[in-house]
Order: C-alpha cells, then structure tokens, then sequence
DNA sequence: ATAACCAAAGTGGTCAGTCCACTAACCAGT
DNA sequence: ACTGGTTAGTGGACTGACCACTTTGGTTAT
C-alpha cells in the first residue's frame, strides 16, 4: 500500500556518500578526505553533522582523526572490527565459551584454506616461528612466535573477512584475560604439547591435507580452550 | 625518559563511560540513556561531543536514537555488526569468495553447536520449516523458509557471537546479490536438491550425530556458494 | 463523564559562529 | 645547515539558537 518511508538523517547519508564513494575506487586507503569545512559547504550541511558521520567512521576504525593535518581513510583495516565485536559482546553479556567457540570456527576454515592457497615463503616463515616456540628462553617472545603463527595461517587463507574477525576474536580474549598464554602456561608443562600440536598443523600444511591440519588445528583449538574456560572460571570464583 | 602522552579525545572516554556503565549492568538492553542536555551537563562537556559518541554507538547499532523522545541501548542486537562488516568488507574491495568462506566457517561451526543442544520444540520448528520448502507454491514463503531454517540452526548453537556474524554474513550477500533464492533457483531444478540437503541436516541433527550434520551442511553450502559465485561472475561480463 | 483537541515541555536533529590545540611549511637569523 | 618563530589550515570542543517530533496534561465540546 504505502512505501515505508526513510528517515533518512543527514549525518547516515554523508556516511554512505563517503561509502559509495569508497566503492567506486574513488577514495581509497590512505586518502585524504576533504577538509570538514569544505565538506560541510559542498554537502551544504553544517560542520557539525560532518563532524557526526565522520566520527562514527572513526570509531569502526575506517577513517583515521589528526589534528591539525585531516581525515584520512585508514591504511591498515585489522583493527576494524575489534570494536563492534566488543561492545556486541559485552551489550550481549556474552560468555568466553562463546568466543573460542567463533574463533575455532574460523580457525578451522582458515586453516583449510590456508593449506591450500599457501605459499613457500609462508611455510619458510611458520617452521622459523615453531622454532621460535621450541626453543627462545624468553616467554614474551614464544608468545610472540604464537601470534605470529595463528596470523601467518590467517593471512594465508586470503580471507580479508576471516583474518579480520579471527583478529577481533583474540583481541577479545586478550581484552577478557590479559596475557592469556603467560597465566595458561606459566606453571605448566603444557608448552610441550603445545608446540607438538603446532609442529602436527604444519605438517599438515606441508603435506597440502587440509584435512589433517583441520584436525590437528581442532585438537590444538580444544587444548586452549579448555584453559581458558578454566582460568575464566577459577577467576568468578 | 618520558611517558607516552595518550591524547584521550573526550568522545572516547564518554564512549568508554557508557560501554562501562553497560558492563556493570547499570545499564541493560532497552534502558534509555539520560537525554543528550542532561548528560553534557552531568559529564561537563558539550551537547555537541555527546552527540559524537552517541552517533558512534548509534551507527554501530547499540543505540537506538528515537526523535522527541530520547536514545535507548539497543534491544534487538542482530543487526550490530552488519554495518561495521559491510563496510570494511567494501573498503578492503573483498570478494564474495570471502563471505561464502566465512558464512560456510560459521554454519558448519553452528550446526556442530546446535545438534548437541538443539531443543525438542526447535526440531519441530525446523521440520516444518522443511515442508513449507517442499510444499510451498509461493516463492516467497519458501525462501522466508529457508532463512528461518538457517536462523534456527544458528540459534540452537546458543552462541550469540556466531549468530550475530552469520546474520551479518547472510545479509552481506543478499546487499551483494537482491534475493539470491529468486536469482538462483528461479530457473532450476536445483530447489530439489536444497531441499533433500536440508532434510539430510535435519535428520543427522535429529541423530544428534554432528559430524554427518556438519558434513550434510558443507554439501549444501558449497552447492550455494556454487551458484552464487557463478551469478556474481555472469553479472560481471 | 467522555472524547477530541490543543498548548506546553522535553527530546533529538541541525545549524552557525567562535575559540583552542595542533601540524606543516615557510622564512629569517644565526 | 640548523634553530626558532610566524602563519595558514586542520581537527577538537564549545555555545546558543532553531526546528521537528513525541508525550503529557489540561481544556473544550459533546
């Protein structure tokens, strides 16, 4: 009968201006936006409706503030979705059950995909990072090698969506318990089976089965999760 | 020598109130946030910088502004993540390779979830939501259908985070190609096969047997993502 | 008494103008 | 070549005003 009718706020149609205008290849990373002066005249609306759009944008991290030098879009998108992600989560009253759940999903199909699309040099790079694990005095640089490793095999799925929110997701759990890997395996022999579960995935990888590196990803997957969930747990109590 | 100096912009920290006042349950879903004149006050700053960190929230979906009548936390959190994923989605120029990547990743994660904890009533519920896809004569009742079905599965896994992504992934799709079903499978036997597939899921989740679920959903994602790909591919010639 | 109406108060949406803090670029003095 | 100041332009924040909208409560007509 009658079309619904769209609010339509100013401030929602400049961010879209600024999206299609992303989408036409008209603005991309690193750009420059107008300055808010000129863009309030040109969109014949005030500075501070810009100002509005400009920072909701700001803070999905697609358009990096500075003062006294401009607006730009940002160069570097993997921080993008932490945010959302983390209020979402904590608006939801969610559970860390919740998040390793998500992040052995991507997990899971990120290493599928990674075994397969996977180049020499990445493999080069994951066997210097096992070694790292293996054998570094320093804790803060295992658990360096660690991240690297989980982002090496994220990168290697040449998944953009996927690596971003697998990012999000560790970034939560950190957020949730702070130097997750020191607390786990501070007082543990479990640094073994670790690196063993690590060495099994690439393995895996090398020899292009995805479905064993699914499985031995799986296995490492529930070995981590299990402490945390514990740690959470002894932690409420 | 010296500390680093954290600028701390104001619409952060009065972002960061909020999201504080939310995790200690001051705030809850539907809760309406004192009014924009109010909170200036109370925080000593200005309507205008309220305004900014409120219009953040607002464009993430966690805050509903309603005109005359004030901003509320968002009840209805579905859709939060749906504008931060598209828009970095379009930024990163990604492909929609990657959506069926992470919407196959999630639903396979889902179905895993759901077959352990799927309810007697929610088992009904997809049933018949089978046998409207099979019986059916309207188009348009049948693919309702089979978001219902999907939807199901996703809430059955009990996990807010995956049902919130999944939403936002199937909504990405559906911003890429109008009415996917329609485009699809308007000229296809193909409806047939989807609806032996879901049947296949729905009876290993009534087994309570994950893995063949899992297997029987990865069938018919790659069967979807199958056509899909190749639309966008038609469409792009 | 009931229903319809209307005015007032409060709210978010938008605007214009102002000042401050910061950056970069240029320029003069050393 | 380096230093330090000047200046123009930028984002950050504030102020006060007006508009559009909703709710509310009293007033009027029935």
């Amino acid at each position: 009968m009658f079309t619904q009718i769209n609010s339509n706020k100013v401030y929602t149609q400049i961010i879209d201006q600024i999206k299609e205008s992303i989408a036409r290849g008209e603005l991309k990373k690193g750009d420059r936006l107008p300055s808010e002066r000129v863009m309030s005249e040109q969109l014949g609306v005030s500075r501070a409706t810009v100002r509005e759009a400009i920072r909701s944008l700001e803070i999905m991290g697609l358009v990096e503030c500075v003062q006294g030098e401009g607006n730009f879009i940002a160069n570097n998108l993997e921080n993008t979705l932490v945010e959302p992600v983390s209020m979402m989560f904590i608006l939801n009253q969610g559970k860390i059950r919740e998040i390793n759940e998500l992040r052995r999903a991507l997990e899971l199909e990120a290493i599928k995909l990674a075994t397969a699309r996977m180049a020499p040099l990445g493999l080069k790079k994951l066997e210097e990072l096992c070694r790292i694990m293996e054998t570094s005095p320093e804790e803060a640089a295992r658990a360096e090698a660690d991240k690297q490793f989980h982002y090496e095999i994220a990168k290697a799925s040449e998944n953009g969506l996927i690596m971003n929110i697998l990012n999000a997701a560790a970034t939560l759990i950190e957020l949730q318990i702070k130097d997750v890997r020191q607390k786990i395996f501070a007082n543990e022999k479990s640094n073994d089976s670790t690196n063993t579960q690590h060495r099994q995935v690439l393995e895996a990888i090398r020899e292009k089965d995805a479905d064993k590196a699914a499985c031995a990803m799986q296995t490492h997957m529930d070995h981590i999760s299990k402490f945390i969930e514990a740690y959470k747990e002894s932690e409420n109590h």
